[in-house]
DNA sequence: CGAGATCTTGAACTAGATCAAACAACGTGG
DNA sequence: CCACGTTGTTTGATCTAGTTCAAGATCTCG
């Protein structure tokens, strides 16, 4: 290791900590010498277009990615050329888990606008992870919290109504907002409605009706990509398969 | 720890060969002492009831556990009662990696008949593992492989028409009896036709309606739960999106 | 400012859910 | 061994949610 001056720590730790490590260190208490021994690994601050890929189908697993600002797809492709949306990265959120199994990437990550990341070498991530227990620990729980998003995303696709899982999705990505310090109740989707459409199983026509649904029984306000949640009570309501339609004073028919 | 004579080790490697080292250990090359250590901390051939759970929803992470032989479906419960499928695991497939995010588990794993399982206690296991790089990896890699399941089975789940996702369902299992040696083209499937329909979010008359629709055409034959894949390549392209329908009675050409 | 991309809205059609009932497989106990 | 309920599976008929096709509105950005 290098001559780890005050300062420079300093500057590791802030931006590490706004970053990757927002999950992947800190919180596990991680002590400053070890922070400094994986921040030696980390290459930061890559710039990426909108559009570009992170990595390709079949691409080796060279390392994992976390966009420090930016957020991204993954996609697989089907064979017909359709898209379909395996997941969405926000900022802090790991991305290349999906080569762990093979040691080739069966997804492409997609920039869904200008994004920086960085790259973290996933041998070299290992090595350390064996030195430092609470890393491997904080390793595994990452991994963890990245299959729980996979499953919040099958119990979505696995819910009939359509206007759930559009209800779904919106309370979801605002929790995930709320993770990374931005606001759970107003923000901008980062991603088109055919992107939430593939994500989601459905036709995009549908989630824009879904949209507007909700628009109109004031449960969320949206203007283009910017979304704000009026009643969040009433969309976690909606998202676990209370039929809306009545909106304004009327009782509840169990029907 | 105790004595191990050449003889008890044979035992071991024999027992664990079978079991979940078949993805757990063996390929990694690990040494004899390394799989010594690790069958040390596995508790085995527990045996599990048909119906009985291996872990509850919410219940702290314990251990992670292997079938030797059996196989389980893990669900969810949602609000109104009513079970999601998240997964099925065969024999050799490990289970519980649901609570790795949180230390708890969010789902409920169920012997879908009578099995016997392998406990592997989880923080041995993370012991052992950052002191055996080799471990480590292959930890690393069946993690992966669960991953990978649930990636296919979002794949299902996105796919528009019931009858693809049906394909691939069968196709799907088909592939992971080869892997654990049995035949990828005839076997008894584990689970009723109600836990297939809550797997793929469809009712489960359509997922019976799937099944006879593919033994008219005579891609399959099912006789109850055991079922013959009759035409392994028309079942994948029926799996791709290939619209069935044409070739009511034989005669498949072109393409 | 304009042109392509993205989003909304409308109308018609259909795949699959739902309701309902018959049927098969399987113990269990008489 | 057979009547019996129990549970799982198949099949039929209807009805609705969501897809599809089409067109118009709005946004974005060079």
């Amino acid at each position: 290791m290098n001559d780890s001056a005050p300062l420079d720590l300093a500057r590791l730790r802030r931006s590490c900590s706004q970053c990757s490590l927002q999950q992947l260190c800190l919180p596990a208490g991680i002590t400053a010498h070890e922070l400094d021994r994986l921040d030696e690994i980390v290459r930061r601050r890559r710039t990426i277009e909108r559009g570009e890929r992170l990595f390709r189908i079949g691409d080796p697993l060279a390392a994992v990615y976390v966009a420090r600002d930016g957020a991204f797809k993954t996609v697989t492709i089907s064979e017909d050329g359709e898209e379909q949306v395996v997941g969405f990265h926000l900022p802090g959120e790991l991305i290349g888990l999906d080569a762990l199994g093979e040691g080739a990437h069966r997804c492409e990550a997609i920039a869904l606008g200008n994004a920086n990341v960085c790259d973290v070498p996933f041998d070299q991530l290992t090595v350390i992870a064996a030195q430092l227990p609470s890393l491997q620990q904080q390793l595994l729980r990452v991994i963890g919290h990245s299959l729980n998003r996979d499953h919040d995303h099958m119990e979505m696709l696995v819910r009939r109504q359509a206007n759930e899982r559009i209800a779904l999705f919106l309370h979801g990505l605002g929790e995930r907002f709320r993770q990374i310090g931005q606001s759970p109740v107003a923000f901008k989707l980062p991603m088109s409605r055919e992107d939430i459409a593939r994500y989601l199983g459905l036709a995009l026509e549908t989630v824009s009706r879904g949209f507007t649904r909700l628009q109109e029984d004031n449960v969320i306000a949206v203007h283009g990509r910017r979304v704000e949640i009026l009643d969040p009570e009433e969309l976690v309501r909606l998202a676990h398969g209370v039929d809306a339609d009545e909106a304004p004073a009327r009782a509840r028919r169990s029907r």
